[in-house]
DNA sequence: CAGGTAGGAA
DNA sequence: CGATGTCCTACCTG
């Protein structure tokens, strides 16, 4: 277990570089994202007095009241009018102005051009010869940092959004231009899943506007040299390590670590057994649920595909799109596989640390099941509903991972609302062997054995759940289980039942592990999970595969690679999800509390930017506004005091972790039936694990913590609202936001993930007619003050407790022992699976920056010291 | 059903 | 740079 991941030297220097050009505002590359840096309108003199409303801007479009800024920064560039081909200086100009404190823009254009072009050096492509027709082809590709650009206005875009999904991750996919990168990671889910090196070299040259650069292929080349050889296969409970070349098991088996895990069978430690296999192809295996109508379906989606330059041939289904592209016949990726299969056993507990070693050499162990030709296992009853019909989109995910035949193990990511269960049922009915699913609550255990009833025809005896509460075994040889993840991860006793359960789970063989919020995985004890079950194929789903710690890298060994990423802004014009307008409201303090607020201490702080009466005056009036237009409403809090104060003061319903089970039905049920609720407040329950009905409007009044995951789960929640598709926006996010206080920096952070979706959020710094609202809380001094006391004593009492505890900890508090040293070192970098759903993210920095340039000095020394603080 | 314990998330 | 505090979940036991 080498802590310093031990890949190869070359591979860490091009991680560097990579690291070094994601220090970039990965998203700089579009024009949407200079709608992300709207700090240039900040404005601290706007609290001094009291007057909110001077601030605003009154453009009034729909319900918002935005800014329309930005455009004369945008003006005041160099030569960068350009855009498609002035992306890397403008991340340059950012990236170095970080380190440096004079600003460019300041400078006229005609000076900036030549005293910054030594820090276009880096960047300068000049040399790179476009070729004649660069028009048509859509990919520029950067042989630095090996990111890949692609204009999403040209006819090709789509065939090559197609390729680039399969070979790159995806960093940014705003409006007009994605921006890609090449990873080792990628490559490997590339080769795994088909591809060969030559035609992915092939294909990116003919998208380019250039011929590639020998770095790059000789990148691609080296990166893939290994991928695919090796297959990591379970047979008869027992796991081996198969490849077609035995060179290559034997150049393994010299590194210590693998070697070591090797189970010796007889004859000489060098031999190899040599099992004599052929791998099935593709023919026969029909996906469940896409049946004939195939065809109908391809042509709907892409009816959106305009004229094809290149290949007069408009693709039927996946495969053909890329030898379409490629213009390799229908040859088998495995053509030059011998029928020889050779391999070694490794012991089951030995998996992750091979795994994980394989990975690390630049090995990726393929994971892949042959389950049409497993007959030990039973088979299990069932299928698909006939009334069931999937969507192109997952129907394409799934052909990546049933690709050749075999069920390859993977990630698949798709939006929620967009189908994620139904994705993993088919999957389960292709494959049609026993099942286990597993999940992160008890709730959406319920969740899936009712879609799994609602979706497919499996007798209900043939599900299983598996929880603290209830404990089934399914009837028969074969049937699906579905659990949690910390039922089958707890290491401390365990319930007699449970116990038996768990035996009874571990002694037989499953087909297919199904892992629901798959980025909860790597977190230490559910991982633990991948040890304990004996599993053919394991596929996960999730809507955000991004965490905040460094760990989403280890679902690369720890599943395998990712097989499918959706495009958020794709589905939502095809109507698969819901278009959804999100915007970002700056509340103003009022003077009593920011006064309070620089006094306070870091925790008082919180509270008074949540309790801000702006923003309590923000909250009502959108409640207000969206009930009138007829939308159900959620309000979400983090924080559990201020969750109730604002349902309280608003006469609205509220759920929290403690409210109790039977009432929270109540709640639920009233808000989805009765016409007179259409607002719930929500904390943290709502982000997961509670099944909420369907809501058009979305309210965050406290968003602390810069949580890109909770952020986009929390968008999800309405993302399944399509009721009005001819309005154009169906729902609405807000967020409110607390101007000049932390909160904005948190809200930079955690909207990352969304704008790399292609989500633009909106400013609003004045609600068009929120003065004359009759009935506005908070309109007096006086109210004000009042709150501010209640708020005050309520951190007073807060602060009291504090003390005692504090004092327990000098005795030595068992609450806070138990996580003493327990948790490994994280550090956060961009690392290749979390840049992948958009992790890459620099705003905030650009946030700093921008402030400190507009305040005056005096209060710049005040604000800067309480950004430092924090 | 309450209370305890353990764990995750940022 | 690590510990921090808070909220929430799940499990088990009495």
């Amino acid at each position: 277990m080498s802590k310093r991941a031990g890949s190869s030297v070359a591979s860490t220097t091009i991680k560097r570089a990579r690291r070094a050009a994601a220090s970039g505002p990965t998203g700089a590359a579009d024009e949407d994202l200079s709608d992300g840096s709207n700090f240039d309108d900040y404005d601290i003199a706007a609290y001094s007095d009291d007057n909110y409303d001077e601030a605003g801007f009154d453009d009034n479009d729909e319900a918002f009241a935005a800014p329309r800024k930005s455009l004369a920064l945008r003006s005041k560039r160099p030569a960068a009018s350009k855009r498609s081909d002035s992306t890397a200086p403008v991340k340059t100009r950012i990236t170095d102005g970080l380190n440096e404190e004079h600003d460019f823009d300041d400078r006229p254009a005609e000076f900036r051009g030549d005293s910054v072009s030594h820090l276009f050096q880096r960047f300068e492509h000049s040399w790179l010869d476009l070729k004649p027709d660069h028009d048509s082809r859509p990919l520029w590709i950067d042989p630095k940092s090996a990111k890949i650009y692609m204009e999403a206005f040209s006819p090709l875009a789509e065939q090559a959004e197609d390729f680039l999904i399969a070979i790159a991750e995806p960093v940014s996919r705003p409006s007009h231009i994605h921006e890609y990168a090449l990873t080792e990671n990628a490559m490997h889910a590339a080769v795994s899943v088909g591809l060969q090196p030559n035609d992915i070299i092939t294909v990116l040259n003919r998208l380019s506007k250039f011929t590639i650069p020998k770095s790059i292929v000789q990148w691609i080349t080296e990166v893939t040299k290994a991928v695919g050889k090796v297959r990591l296969v379970l047979k008869g409970n027992r796991y081996y390590v198969e490849s077609t070349t035995a060179d290559f098991l034997q150049s393994m088996l010299q590194d210590p670590q693998i070697g070591s895990c090797r189970i010796q069978t007889e004859g000489t430690a060098a031999d190899v057994a040599v099992v004599k296999e052929r791998a099935p192809r593709m023919e026969g295996l029909v996906i469940a649920g896409t049946g004939k109508d195939k065809t109908g379906a391809k042509t709907e989606e892409k009816d959106g595909a305009e004229g094809d330059k290149v290949e007069d041939v408009q693709p039927k289904n996946d495969d053909d799109l890329f030898t379409s592209i490629v213009g390799i016949d229908e040859v088998d990726v495995e053509e030059d596989d011998e029928d020889a299969v050779h391999s070694f056993e490794i012991p089951a507990d030995k998996l992750e640390q091979v795994k994980r070693r394989m990975f690390e050499l630049n090995i990726p162990a393929l994971e892949e099941y042959d389950f049409r030709n497993d007959k030990l296992n039973a088979d299990l009853d069932i299928d698909l509903k006939p009334s069931t019909q999937i969507r192109p989109y997952q129907e394409k995910s799934l052909s990546k991972m049933f690709g050749n035949g075999r069920a390859r193990s993977g990630i698949i990511v798709l939006p929620c609302g967009a189908g994620k269960t139904l994705v993993g049922i088919t999957a389960a009915c292709t494959i049609k062997k026993s099942c286990l699913v597993l999940c992160t609550s008890s709730v959406s255990v319920m969740q899936w054995r009712a879609e799994f009833l609602k979706w497919s025809n499996v007798k209900p005896s043939s599900i299983a759940v598996f929880t603290s509460d209830t404990k089934d075994k399914f009837e028969g040889d074969a049937g699906i289980v579905v659990s949690t993840y910390s039922m089958v991860a707890q290491r401390n006793k365990r319930a007699y039942d449970a116990q038996k359960i768990m035996e009874w789970m571990q002694n037989r063989e499953w087909g297919f592990v199904l892992l629901d919020e798959v980025h909860v995985v790597p977190a230490n004890m559910f991982r633990k999970v991948m040890e304990v079950i004996p599993c053919h194929a394991k596929l996960g789903l999730t809507a955000t595969l991004v965490r905040e710690d460094d760990k989403i890298v280890d679902l690369n060994y720890l599943i395998g690679p990712k097989l499918y990423e959706a495009n958020w802004m794709e589905l939502s014009q095809k109507g698969h999800i819901a278009n959804v307008q999100c915007a970002e409201v700056w509340c103003p303090m009022t003077q009593e509390f920011y006064q309070e607020y620089l006094k306070a201490s870091l925790r008082k702080r919180t509270l008074l930017y949540i309790m801000n009466p702006r923003k309590f005056q923000a909250c009502q009036f959108l409640i207000d506004y969206h009930e009138k237009r007829g939308d159900k409403i959620i309000v979400f809090s983090d924080n559990v005091y201020a969750l109730k104060a604002y349902a309280l003061k608003l006469g609205k319903a509220f759920i929290f972790g403690g409210t109790p089970q039977q009432e929270r039905l109540r709640i639920l049920e009233n808000f989805q039936h009765n016409e007179l609720v259409n607002t719930i407040f929500l904390s943290k329950v709502g982000d997961t694990s509670i099944d909420l009905p369907e809501a058009t409007c979305l309210i965050q009044i406290s968003s602390h913590y810069g949580s890109r995951r909770q952020e986009a789960q929390r968008l999800g929640r309405i993302l399944r609202a399509k009721r009005r598709n001819d309005e154009g926006f169906n729902a609405f996010f807000y967020s409110l936001v607390s101007k000049d206080t932390q909160e904005m920096y948190y809200s930079s952070k955690r909207q990352a993930f969304l704008v790399d979706q292609g989500y633009s959020f909106k400013v609003i710094t004045h609600l068009q007619g929120i003065e004359s609202m009759p009935s506005i809380a908070y309109n007096t001094l006086a109210e004000r003050r009042e709150l501010l006391q209640e708020v005050l004593l309520q951190n007073e009492e807060a602060g009291e407790e504090d003390i005692g505890d504090d004092a327990d900890d000098f005795v030595g508090r068992t609450g806070g022992m138990h996580r003493a040293g327990a948790g490994p070192k994280a550090k956060r970098f961009a690392a290749s699976l979390t840049s992948l759903a958009g992790a890459d993210d620099m705003a905030y920095k650009e946030y700093n920056k921008s402030v400190n340039k507009t305040l005056t000095s005096k209060k710049q020394d005040l604000v800067g010291r309480m950004l430092k603080r924090r």
